[in-house]
DNA sequence: AGGCAATCTTGTCATTGTCAAGTTGCGCGG
DNA sequence: CCGCGCAACTTGACAATGACAAGATTGCCT
């Protein structure tokens, strides 16, 4: 039961492929114009396997239904990610970068896991994919290196963790923090808090989690 | 009867429920037995499975495969549990009635996460499957079950935590002392604490993190 | 203009999940 | 005691998938 018939991201749109007349839009974005081979089929399929990743899991993606959503033959996404394991690779790297790019502007340990909460809220196939490993290429240079551009955000933040936290050993507070948000988060994605967290905000619940945690004199 | 050892998940131990039909091979004698029909082939796959998955993951497996480690036709499993989904299902299940027995023997809230922790190192598989509600079958009994019952030994394990904890909401300490636990097991099962906590006991690692949250005046 | 390399296509193969019959052997009612 | 039914398995088939190997097409660079 694939369903899911092409449209929305590729590019069908009804122009058959010889159209040598439209080649505008070098900076592929726009609706219509695909010049030919298809603008960037890399981002296009990356997409694609983001919509159905949230819907259906890691485990439940099918590159030949990438292709098909993206109006390319079967073997068009083996060019641009080698194989599966590559695609999530992409994907898992891309997600790191984000994470980083979030955490970085975190103004204390606390405000970090608000942002680590709300990264897995608003991307949600990377996230799933980033913590999948056996899904991933574990020796991949790019992975590795958004993965410790991402640590070494989460390492800044707990610095900022005010030391008389009392416990006393920074990285087992950073341990402490990543825990909390990643369990929430987790929990949350899975809809294990669907219940207890009900309408509110899943970020200022959690922020009175984190207020649990760096429970400090003030 | 089944509350026998937690870590007797071995092979051909006392089956969970149902299953009637076994009365004359009860006494697993039999060295080359084969009593024809296996014995009993549900079980031999779910450990068969639970196996592989503790290797690859949930992903990765192949019933096909199971039947072939379990020297069976590969149409076999079908028979048991009625396709992927299924088997997941059955294991998810077995998995939330151990964690209910485990955290039924739990003192108090920390150790309660303790024990949740011990859990999903000790079962590594069933702790990923459960949590992975894409592979699952939503509706079944047995899983929906199961789940609330450690739902509730879990609940009763926050009415143990001091009043004085000043989170005020009972539900929300509870909500905390999950998402600590459960990312933590997470991070370790996906190998991202080897760094921080090193060759320490991670239960050890989690006790401090459980003392960060629930710090009382003491 | 011509060639080259990137991009995509077509074709193929082994593997897998799942369904639809068959087959085997145990136990139960007669 | 016996055959009959039923549960536990087997055999066979089919569509879908991932992966690979060549071939086709096109943009670009010189």
């Amino acid at each position: 039961m694939s369903s899911s018939k092409a449209s929305g991201i590729g590019r069908a749109s009804g122009a058959d492929k010889a159209s040598g007349a439209d080649k505008a839009s070098a900076n592929g974005k726009s609706t219509t114009g695909r010049p030919y081979h298809h603008g960037d089929l890399r981002r296009a399929i990356l997409t694609a396997a983001l919509d159905a990743i949230a819907v259906d899991g890691p485990s439940g993606l099918s590159l030949r239904d990438l292709a098909r959503r993206a109006g390319v033959s079967h073997a068009a996404p083996a060019h641009h990610f080698k194989d599966r394991a590559g695609l999530l690779t992409a994907i898992a790297a891309e997600g790191f970068g984000l994470l980083a790019t979030a955490l970085r502007e975190a103004a204390d340990l606390k405000e970090a896991g608000v942002r680590y909460v709300r990264f897995a809220r608003e991307h949600p196939a990377h996230f799933q994919v980033m913590f999948a490993p056996e899904l991933l290429r574990a020796g991949d240079l790019e992975l590795t290196t958004a993965r410790a551009l991402a640590s070494d955000a989460l390492r800044e933040a707990v610095t900022t963790v005010p030391p008389e936290g009392r416990g006393a050993d920074a990285r087992l507070a950073g341990v402490a923090a990543w825990s909390l948000a990643h369990g929430f988060a987790t929990l949350l994605l899975s809809h294990n808090l669907d219940g207890p967290v009900g309408d509110r905000d899943p970020e200022e619940v959690f922020r009175v989690l984190a207020e649990m945690l760096f429970r400090r004199g003030e």
